[in-house]
DNA sequence: ATGAAAGCGCTAACAG
DNA sequence: CTGTTAGCGCTTTCAT
């Protein structure tokens, strides 16, 4: 701007205010000062911009255990719809693990972003708690954080996985096995009780050994499901706890050519569930939706509009299409 | 800082010193500052150290038209190795359109990334001379920028697009629809070129009514397809030049319950594609590979030792999975 | 081993 | 309408 300022000949303060559109400066002047910015090349520089503007940076983070999801499209199409209209720029990083999830979040806010939506990955989100103190606004997605009290949009974990599995009871399944991700997220927890209730509900004993969590890849997630059909009491039908273990679990049927016989549900909608053979039924919500309420939230802190730390849950539906409505053994 | 400083009774380039690890402070005043700054749950600002340390803020940015796809996470991936290693953030922002995409480039620019990695989506990138001029390296995916030189990591499109077709017409395919989007982008001339000297090779005659370019969506391409078979000189098969038309062509053959009659290859391989019914064979390239290329040249570059701008050219395969490999009328 | 002063590029708060 | 002064939070430079 100094640059700028002295070819023109004015103070530097007039060049801000006409490279932010401030009231105040000529026609003339303006237009001058417009021609050798861009003349110059001239772009302002946020980093000093923030510094001075009590850190406001115009951008929000979203951080992502990994992108790539149709899920976390959804997500993020939701968040940017909502951003958009205030002009802040969305940047997402990924957190692929723990370690790495604390790294990026503590960069990203010491970058200054205004704003933090986050997937929570660790166990343990404490270590924001001097961000939050900070004011730094904070949304958790899909997960509640562990040791921070700060708004969270989930899905109806238990309530989706207690229809899926009592769809798989009413088509006469009494041994569906569960694939799932680590036992001690809570998604996989909720999606548990959810299909314990339903079984209490039907009064129908649940054989644990038929729970096979712990799974964080669609292989894995395959291979224990080729055990389980190779053991001595075999399953009829499978209920995902999530998109990976669905895929792994469609891949496994397919190759062992069970894919009409074993009847599979899967938690959480995914891009092509629809083009398998069979199409694969999900337990889905709107995601979009979620991003746009974690969007709001997250910008309602911003604007010092928000109260109490709410928890926000997400209806979820039964999209029956095909794999989940294959016969269990009772109506055979 | 100031804080830390006072209440330890240091100055403040003590506190600089330690929180930054730099060697000159005393075992006891290093141990106290810690304790401080961590009490007070100090969190450097890295805009003022950014602005400080002439723009360096350790971390590059990616622009890709839409995430969520397998291309990307793939590509995300391949960058990512390479940023971790060097304890670089890698942020990414999305650029749904070409106006939006200039405004997220430059707003990170702004925010002085140390580098932008693009997939040019606009029809001209010479709103960027200014930021390379001032030192940002830049480095385009998937297809060569206009309007400014820099280092470009791209696929063979022409040779993938000739082998598939090849292929096709080795099948006995006389008729090859294509699919493709805009006709202005690089990618989709280039593996139209690919297409048509594959044609000429084999002394075919290519009939331009069967090239249907400008789909964006999977649904139009769909439509469009139907719409080609369902005319007075159907094709055989059809050569979809990227995944989204592919998803749209294998939906609509399925529907049409066709999809064991006309063969279908795509260009980049996505996820679930083998899956499907019949799997779908498809041109793909190593895009992990790509993305760690890409990620070395920018690093490359922020290191100042780039030489000239340099195109790079991954090289494709055909992955036969048995879509593409349907015969055409001259085998049947 | 430690500190004081200057200043990165910008804008807030006041003058004129 | 325009300019001056101060200072955001940090690091650099130089002194002690």
């Amino acid at each position: 701007m100094r640059d700028i300022a002295e070819r023109v000949g004015v103070s530097i303060k007039s060049v801000s205010r006409v490279l932010n559109g401030e009231s105040g400066v000529s026609a003339a002047t303006t237009r001058c000062i417009l021609d050798v910015a861009d003349e110059l090349g001239f772009r302002r520089n946020d980093l000093a911009r923030g510094l001075r503007q009590r850190d406001r940076t115009g951008s929000v983070g979203v951080v992502l255990q990994r992108f790539s999801t149709w899920f976390f499209d959804n997500l993020l199409r939701g968040v940017d719809e909502v951003a958009e209209r205030r002009d802040c720029l969305v940047i997402t990083a990924g957190s692929r693990d723990a370690d790495r999830e604390r790294n990026t979040l503590l960069a990203l806010s010491s970058r200054r972003v205004d704003g933090l939506i986050i997937e929570p990955l660790a166990d343990d989100h404490a270590f924001l708690r001097p961000e939050q103190a900070g004011g730094m606004p904070l949304v958790f997605v899909d997960r509640p954080p562990q040791g921070i009290a700060a708004d969270t949009v989930l899905a109806d974990d238990a309530g989706g996985a207690h229809a899926a599995t009592a769809a798989l009871i009413a088509r006469g399944h009494r041994r569906i096995a569960v694939l799932g991700a680590a036992a001690n997220l809570h998604t996989v927890a909720e999606r548990v009780r959810g299909y314990r209730a339903a079984h209490r509900a039907a009064r129908l004993p649940v054989d644990n050994t038929l729970l096979v969590l712990g799974q964080d890849g669609s292989d894995s997630a395959g291979q224990e499901l080729v055990r389980l059909l190779g053991g001595p009491a075999p399953p009829s039908a499978v209920f995902a706890l999530n998109s990976v273990c669905a895929i792994g679990a469609a891949r496994a049927l397919r190759e062992l050519g069970l894919q009409h016989r074993i009847a599979l549900v899967g938690f959480d909608d995914f891009a092509l569930a629809d083009l398998l053979d069979p199409p694969i039924t999900v337990v889905a919500h709107e995601v979009n939706e979620m991003g746009r309420v974690a969007a709001e939230r997250l910008f309602a802190q911003i604007d010092g509009l928000a109260a109490a730390p709410r928890t926000i849950v997400m209806p979820t539906a039964l999209l029956e299409r095909g794999s989940g409505e294959i016969p269990g053994p009772g109506l055979r």
